[in-house]
DNA sequence: TCATACAGACCAACTAGTCGGTCTTATGAT
DNA sequence: ATCATAAGACCGACTAGTTGGTCTGTATGA
C-alpha cells in the first residue's frame, strides 16, 4: 500500500506486494482476479467512503455556505484515514483498465457534482458572487483541497483538522459577497469555529 | 509525447514512441541515454520554462499583490503550451530515477518559494491577511492553480487567460485585507482589468 | 574517408499470471 | 470423542509474453 506512494502501481511488482502483506503469489491470485483488481479496490474504496461523507454533510445542512464548509471539512479529514488510498486515486489512475475507469469515474463526477451545486445554490441563494462561473469557480476549489495530497504530512506543523479551517476561510473570502465577508456576519456563517480565531 | 497523456509513461513503449514520432529505436537511442532520460527532458523542459516565466513576473513588479498576479497569470498562459508536458510533470515525476528526481526537485522547489514568498512579503506589506498562515496559503494557491492540468481543455468554454483572471480573482478576495477588498481600490491593485469587469 | 544520423533484428531481464499441490477447518456420521 | 471427507485458503516454481536497450550495418554529407 506504501509501496505504491513511493514506486507508483507499475514500479511495485506483485511479488514485492505479497511479499509485503505475508502472503504468496497464489494467495494473492485466490482474492484478485488481475493486479488491475486490486488498483480498482484501492480506488473504489476510497471514492466511495470520501461520496458517502460528502452526501452526509450535504444533507446535514440547509445553507450553502454551511453545505460548502461541511464538505471541505469532511473531505479534508478523509486525507488521514486514506493517505495511501488518495495518492494512488489521483497518481495512478490513468492505469485503470476501461470497465474499471467508468465505474470510478461516475463516483468521482458525482462527487465533483455536489461541490458544484452547492456552489450553484450559493449564487442563487445570494450568498455567494454572481459573477463567478460556477464550474471553474468549483474546479478551483476542488483544486485546492485535492493537491493536498502532494505535500500533507502528518508529521507537518498543522493538523489535517486546521488546514481544513483555513481552506474553508480561504474558500469562503474568495467567494462570498462583499457584506457576509466585511460584516461580522462572517462568524454567523460559520459551522465551527476556524482554530486561528479561538 | 499526446501518448503518455492517455497511457501514461509505463503504459507507452519505446516501440510506441519511435513509430509516432516516425523514427527507429536507434534513432531514439542515438539522443536519448535511456527512455528514463526521456521523461528527465520533458520534466526539465516544462519546469525551466515555468521558473523563467516566474523569476520575469516576480521582478517586474514591486507590490506582493502584483506579483502574485502576475506569476499566476504567467503561470497559467503555460498550460497552452506545454499541456502534455505539465501532464507528465505531475503525474510521472515518480518513475524519474533518483539523480534526476533530484534535478527536479530543486527548480520544482524553487517555483514554490516564488509564490509563498510573495504571500509573506503581502502579508509583512500590511497587503495580505495576517492571521493566514503563509505556506499553507502559498500551498493552497498552488493546488488551486496547478490542478487545472486535471481538467483544463483547450475547447472548453473558457480560454485559459479567463481561467487565469477567475484564479486571481478568487486568490485576492481569499486573502487580501479587508480594506482592500471592500472599498474601490481592489481594482488599482490589479495589473490588468480581468475579462468578467470588462 | 571519416563522422554523424539512423535502421531494425536481436537479446537479456523482468513480470503478471498459472497450476498442480499442500494445509486448514468445518461438517457430520459413527 | 474420533475420524473421514470435502471445500476453500494458500503456496511457489514455472511460463509465456513483453520491454528496454544493444549491436551491427547502412546512408549521407562534409
Amino acid at each position: 500500500m506504501y509501496l505504491f506512494e513511493e514506486y507508483g502501481f507499475h514500479g511495485v511488482t506483485v511479488n514485492q506486494i505479497v511479499e509485503k502483506v505475508g502472503t504468496s503469489k497464489g494467495g494473492f491470485y485466490h482474492h484478485f482476479t488481475s493486479k488491475d483488481e486490486l488498483l480498482y479496490v484501492i480506488h473504489d474504496t476510497f471514492i466511495t467512503y470520501a461520496l458517502k461523507k460528502a452526501r452526509i454533510a450535504n444533507e446535514t445542512y440547509q445553507s450553502p455556505t454551511k453545505k460548502l464548509q461541511a464538505i471541505i471539512k469532511s473531505f479534508v479529514k478523509v486525507f488521514d484515514l486514506y493517505k495511501p488510498h488518495i495518492f494512488v486515486f489521483y497518481q495512478e489512475h490513468i492505469y485503470l483498465k476501461d470497465n474499471y475507469k467508468q465505474l470510478i469515474k461516475d463516483k468521482r463526477d458525482q462527487f465533483k457534482q455536489i461541490i458544484i451545486q452547492a456552489v450553484r445554490e450559493g449564487k442563487e441563494a445570494g450568498e455567494f458572487r454572481k459573477e463567478l462561473p460556477t464550474e471553474i469557480t468549483g474546479m478551483a476549489i476542488l483544486g485546492m483541497v485535492n493537491w493536498t495530497y502532494k505535500w500533507y504530512k502528518q508529521s507537518g506543523n498543522y493538523t489535517i483538522d486546521e488546514i481544513g479551517d483555513i481552506y474553508v476561510d480561504l474558500i469562503l473570502h474568495a467567494i462570498l459577497v462583499k457584506d457576509a465577508c466585511t460584516e461580522s456576519t462572517y462568524e454567523q456563517l460559520l459551522i465551527e469555529k476556524p482554530f486561528f480565531m479561538r
